[in-house]
DNA sequence: GCCGTTTTCGGCCCGACTGTTTTCAGTCG
């Protein structure tokens, strides 16, 4: 059973008990076991064979038996004694939103109302409307949130969210007199996937600027507006908020509307041992309430005896503790990366040619471009022949006698074959200056025959990376069952490198497993997969993935200067062999 | 149900907005 299922579990007990009206700090400590178990870099089921379930944080003796038995039989009891307690049903209708516990609650017992569909059908018959503590307003946003509910399906990505996100505010600074406008929010943290959309603007003039928010092209209606904040929906379905504060706190407020929650609540208790007290508009002392900072995040942060935090580390997961004793990483930055190790052009499945991934190259100010084209395995992706992949080289060989300025790089992105052997011959993978070892098929496979696949690769001489480890696709598909550990174990050993493979569908190893793989000592890279051109600015994606996963520039080998990276690639195949 | 830089008991972040209510409960982030 994987982290994610467990942590459902968990969130649903909590859903149960929040139905059935039980104390709301149960319910919570329900909710922040299922976010700490979602945020782990590792499987459950290992932890709790080493007997260690409560040492997860916010797990205790009672939550960790849970756990172990839903591992160990495949279901809980308590869940399901919870489940025979409410209706079936009644857990979806709280997720509407507008609803919650008690609302949804209410509509059950005076409406006989348990689905979604039911609700559609009373709102339709006006029946909500002539409840206690409904109404006129109530009923019709419920009506247009169960509409919403019944199109929107999913979380959208990241690089869904950030350009939508950015057209807003830039719209903001230019059209309105906001001072500054700034993402905030899992946008700012750069979370793969994102629900809402968050802004934030300073004015000593909120009402101009809630105007022209609610004016913003493509917004398709305003859902509330109050003195400071707005939300509306756009076109798209999507819910965009925007809050405005005054400059004197507009730190204060980047700092608490950036989140995340756990990393709030957790600096928030901390203030308070220190007899100060945190909010969106600064920094008070506790016992006379005087204002002592709130301009600027750092502030916010040097009241409390911390460096600045940056917004991808806030999370909950160390970051606070580690500010504590001045031991935060230092994080990879885009500026940083010299080039792209893993790309695709018309000879397999791109849509450009070399020369034309060249030139956008060139334009980032990279040093370096590796072309790796698929193996012949990927017939669906155009996979090369041995024949055709001599034409290639020669070409690469041509333009690169052309380059002043970059170095293109022979590649290829080799398949793993089913039983871990890979999709081509000693002769064209010693051709190569760089191999990504990748897999593509066979992801249904069991968690050994796929991990043993993949460490042969890993072990393989003339492999310098793994490709998008996982193989996961973001809300479409799981990865492969992969033992992480051990895959880790063997990079570390073999000095083969892990990819953070930047499509933004992927981001893949995510934040978690790259963490865990810094740890180790494993060297990554970090690549964009660009099948077209403008895909080489995925990058982007990549490093905040990276930076997700306190990863240091050092640690990655493309932030090295072309003869550095060029030494690591012949290195490693000359200790492999030798 | 979890947790501990005074604590193994008594807390648990906190403010905005909405709608329905005349002072607040529910929801959200």
């Amino acid at each position: 059973m994987k982290n994610q299922q467990v942590a459902q579990v968990l969130n649903e007990i909590a859903d149960l008990l929040e139905l059935r009206g039980e104390n709301v700090f149960r319910v919570g400590a329900y909710r922040e076991a299922a976010r700490q178990i979602e945020a782990l870099g590792e499987p459950i089921g290992e932890i709790d064979q080493r007997g260690d379930l409560d040492k997860i944080p916010h797990v205790g003796a009672s939550i960790a038996g849970k756990i172990h038995e839903l591992l160990q039989t495949g279901h809980s009891r308590y869940l399901e004694q919870l489940q025979r307690q409410v209706p079936a049903g009644l857990v979806e209708l709280m997720h509407v939103p507008g609803l919650g516990p008690k609302r949804a609650r209410q509509l059950y017992d005076q409406l006989g109302v348990v689905t979604v569909a039911d609700l559609k059908t009373a709102v339709e018959q006006h029946r909500v409307c002539r409840l206690p503590h409904f109404g006129e307003k109530s009923e019709a946003n419920i009506r247009q949130a169960v509409e919403q509910l019944l199109q929107r399906t999913r979380r959208l990505l990241l690089s869904e969210a950030l350009p939508m996100a950015e057209r807003a505010a830039e719209h903001l600074r230019r059209s309105s007199p906001a001072e500054r406008v700034d993402l905030a929010g899992s946008l700012r943290r750069f979370r793969e996937t994102i629900g809402d959309l968050d802004l934030l603007a300073a004015s000593r003039d909120p009402e101009a600027v809630l105007d022209a928010f609610t004016r913003l092209p493509g917004v398709a209606r305003v859902d509330a507006r109050g003195e400071t904040k707005a939300t509306v929906i756009t076109e798209e379905g999507l819910q965009l908020d925007l809050r405005v504060v005054d400059p004197s706190v507009y730190g204060a407020a980047l700092q608490y509307f950036t989140g995340s929650k756990a990393h709030n609540i957790k600096l928030r208790t901390w203030a308070e041992q220190r007899g100060l007290k945190i909010s969106e508009y600064g920094v008070f002392r506790a016992d006379t309430d005087e204002r002592i900072a709130g301009a600027t995040e750092e502030e916010v942060y040097a009241c409390m005896g911390l460096p600045w935090i940056p917004p991808e580390l806030r999370e909950d997961r160390g970051e606070l503790e580690a500010a504590r004793e001045r031991r935060l990483p230092e994080l990879v930055a885009l500026e940083q990366m010299r080039g792209d190790l893993q790309c695709h052009t018309k000879w397999s499945d791109g849509q450009r040619t070399i020369e034309e991934m060249v030139r956008a190259a060139e334009s980032l100010g990279y040093e370096y471009l590796a072309i790796t084209d698929h193996s012949q395995a990927l017939g669906v992706a155009g996979g090369l022949s041995s024949e055709r992949r001599r034409e290639q080289r020669a070409e690469i060989e041509a333009v690169n006698r052309s380059l002043p300025r970059l170095r293109l790089l022979v590649g290829m992105e080799v398949d793993i074959r089913s039983d871990g052997a890979l999709d081509a011959d000693e002769e064209m993978l010693a051709a190569c200056d760089v191999v990504v070892a990748s897999l593509h098929s066979g992801l249904g496979q069991s968690r050994e025959q796929v991990t043993r696949r993949v460490l042969a690769a890993i072990h393989h001489p003339r492999v310098h990376v793994l490709g998008h480890p996982t193989n996961r696709l973001i809300g479409r598909r799981e990865g492969a069952d992969l033992d992480l550990d051990a895959i880790i174990h063997a990079a570390a050993a073999t000095g083969t490198a892990l990819e953070i493979n930047a499509q933004p569908d992927r981001l893949d190893l995510n934040d978690s497993h790259a963490r865990r793989a810094v740890e180790s000592g494993v060297r990554l890279v970090i690549s964009t997969d660009a099948h077209s051109d403008t895909q080489l600015r995925y990058m982007r994606l990549g490093v905040a993935t990276a930076r997700r996963g306190w990863v240091g520039p050092l640690r990655v080998l493309n932030t090295r200067p072309l003869h550095e990276l060029l030494a690591w690639l012949y290195d490693k195949r000359t200790e492999a062999s030798g």
